[in-house]
DNA sequence: CGTAACTTTGACAATCATCAAGGCAAGTGG
DNA sequence: CCACTTGCCTTGATGATTGTCAAAGTTACG
């Protein structure tokens, strides 16, 4: 079922990382030989804690995870999330330090990415990776500034359905959506009840269907439309 | 008055760079002589546009820039403002594309920053520079995630303050801000209207004055405290 | 079978947007 | 020096969106 899926790892000659860049084969063998020793993590642990040094880079193989900031009465907001194939925590500077906390939202297995600098073809892969991320980052400030509520969902749903599939994670126009909508409401800006009422509404308008932790977006470029929303690229060509 | 103080460029060895990473003789000199060779763009004119080959990178000297991203119906959303020290556009990948807008707000003025790969003192100082941008898009998602208008002004003052206190652009505890209510509203995911309202509703409770064109924060560490905000890091000691 | 976590529903309240109009200050041209 | 325009700030009335609180339903799982 739903779990068991997200959590068998991405085979390495077709992971994310080499969709990116072409990697050849010291890079394969390289990243062969990282995701042979892979760390498992349970839900509801931190990868990563706001403040504190930077233990190690991960790069995540499987599972759901998110960069989070808790405000200090309590709310919390999401700041996105970490899919297989995302990188957190490298740097390229002197003892970097976390900028927010990490929490695994489902089981998670990571490995330690193959280091900066040492192979070229695997350099430009993270700093693609690290566009898109940037990327991402910029369209949730989007999302939260300008969008509805409906807007928001149907604009994330569209999001991780195309960053999902780069991973060969979807199926078709459904993906595994492993988490609450308490989860959800915290990565949109808005409430659980609320996002409860928009899904069901966005359900009678045909627009997106949502049922045991499965998305399924009948008619994604309508969606897109009605939305505004346009693919997101880093490179030319 | 305002805009002559936001248009005299920081002075390269007391330049914001240097403040993030100790620089050595030669990355002096390579940025002073960058600075050197100034652009000068006035308000309202595109620095980028999303989508397009980034043409080259900018190290903003003077002035005040934003990322934007526009709706299709025309609701417009600031993603950061860019400030003096700021780059933009510098990537580690090949033919990197805009992913977003770029326009002046003021009278701006920029150089090209030295290429990356050639003065490891830089590098450093670049590195550091944009885990801060990073850190900085990652407060505006939780400021318009999970905070009220009110929050959102004092919140975003703040940050501005210790931007603009590292290059030395600060009087005390005022700054210029040389931007409309418009454009701040654009920036907290608000109205004008509303923005015009909170802003008297704090100089009523004494946490903010604003008057023609100038910022004063009266108690910056009572208003962090009331918004909850912790000043941001991004390296360990 | 029972418990805990999650989803759903309803009533009501707060926040913020919208619309429309007026005021004020700076600059422009007669 | 005075009308006139223009951009920006301010105010009021009203409404839509979203939040809050509380409770009931549902599902997964031991």
């Amino acid at each position: 079922m739903s779990l068991a899926r997200s959590a068998r790892p991405i085979p390495p000659a077709r992971h994310r990382l080499s969709r990116l860049a072409p990697l050849d084969n010291a890079a394969i063998a390289a990243l062969n030989e990282a995701i042979g020793r892979p760390q498992l993590f349970r839900p509801r642990r931190d990868l990563m804690v706001e403040g504190r040094d930077i233990a190690g880079p991960h790069l995540i193989l499987s599972g759901w995870a998110a960069r989070v900031r808790i405000l200090l009465d309590g709310r919390r907001q999401f700041l996105n999330f970490l899919l297989p194939g995302d990188i957190v925590g490298l740097y390229h500077h002197q003892r970097p330090v976390a900028p927010t906390s990490i929490i695994t939202l489902t089981e998670v297995t990571t490995c330690v990415p193959p280091d900066l600098g040492a192979l070229p073809a695997l350099d430009e892969a993270y700093a693609i990776s690290h566009a898109l991320d940037e990327a991402y980052l910029l369209a949730q400030i989007a999302r939260l500034g300008r969008m509805n509520a409906m807007e928001r969902i149907g604009d994330l749903m569209l999001e991780l359905h195309e960053r999902l599939e780069l991973s060969e994670l979807t199926h078709g126009r459904s993906f595994d959506l492993p988490i609450t909508q308490e989860t959800l409401a915290d990565a949109l800006g808005l409430t659980a009840v609320h996002v409860n009422r928009m899904l069901q509404a966005a359900r009678r308008g045909g627009d997106l269907i949502w049922s045991s932790r499965s998305m399924t977006i009948p008619d994604p470029q309508a969606l897109a439309r009605k939305v505004g929303r346009a693919s997101i690229r880093v490179t030319a060509g």
